[in-house]
DNA sequence: ATGTCAGTCGTAGACTGA
């Protein structure tokens, strides 16, 4: 498939572990057929490669053990660019993979996610948002159009969670990574469902376990696709898959499916 | 504080992270 002239699919879904997702993943790319699929938490360092190629996927996969692990499921071939994210050679968490699909930067995140704020965990976040941040400035330079998709772990702003009181102690919520995300907007990247959607509230990618979250829709919006300028004009739809979340056994997270006329 | 789920270590259930 080229992506000259057509209408291409990226999808991004936080599986909260890949093996014990496996199922769900290749049932859903069955009925949705996604051009690319950015995969998060994979929760090991065993990847199921074959079972994705078996339905035409080629699969690039950054694991460590028991934690984080992101994933890139593509129709096209994929040229991995960097498999962590530059500015901390310590850093040797699996939450980052940079490729190349056709002539599209591809970029999956799995973001920190913080909590609680004010911790050690906290400020690694708001390090890593930095580090990502230097990255994005540099991609502005390039000819290469971006998208970096993945679990942000951040809520924009109040209309991505159902009550801010429930959740101004978390880190997800806090002001400086709010305030980082909103500077990544600034550097001109395009946050694809809240352009399409700029008023629509209860939209959400991520439920809690506890409590029947998801049933009451009590849940958040911090997966999320940013496009460059060039990828942005290209638009054409941005949903949430609600319907993995409804599933025995879900992920706490379901898909968000980006939709480009290229 | 609570709630639930997945992985680890190591063979039961406490622990960590989310």
């Amino acid at each position: 498939m080229s992506y000259h002239g057509g209408v291409v699919i990226i999808a991004s879904w936080n599986v909260n572990s890949i093996r014990a997702r496996l199922e769900h993943v290749t049932t859903w790319l069955k009925s949705r057929q996604p051009d690319v699929l950015l995969l998060q938490e994979l929760k090991g360092t065993e990847f199921p490669a074959d079972a994705f190629r078996d339905l035409g996927y080629e699969a690039v996969a950054v694991t460590q053990k028991a934690y984080n692990g992101v994933a890139i499921l593509s129709r096209s071939p994929i040229k991995t660019v960097s498999t962590a994210l530059m500015g901390d050679e310590a850093d040797s968490h699996a939450r980052f993979l940079e490729t190349e699909v056709n002539h599209i930067r591809i970029v999956n995140i799995y973001l920190p996610n913080g909590n609680p704020p004010g911790s050690e965990n906290f400020a690694y976040k708001l390090a890593w948002m930095d580090r990502l941040e230097r990255r994005m400035r540099a991609w502005r330079t390039s000819e290469i159009p971006v998208l970096i998709g993945g679990d942000f772990n951040v809520i924009p702003e109040d209309i991505d969670c159902h009550k801010p009181a429930s959740w101004i102690h978390d880190a997800l919520f806090q002001p400086e990574p709010r305030g980082r995300f909103r500077t990544m907007l600034g550097l001109g990247y395009t946050d694809a469902f809240r352009t399409l959607h700029p008023t629509e509230a209860g939209q959400f990618t991520f439920w809690d376990y506890f409590r029947q979250a998801f049933s009451h829709n009590r849940g958040i919006r911090i997966d999320h696709f940013l496009l460059s300028p060039p990828l942005a004009v290209k638009l054409v739809s941005c949903v949430i898959d609600k319907g993995p979340r409804a599933l025995e056994k879900p992920s706490d997270h379901t898909p968000i499916v980006v939709e480009l006329d290229l």
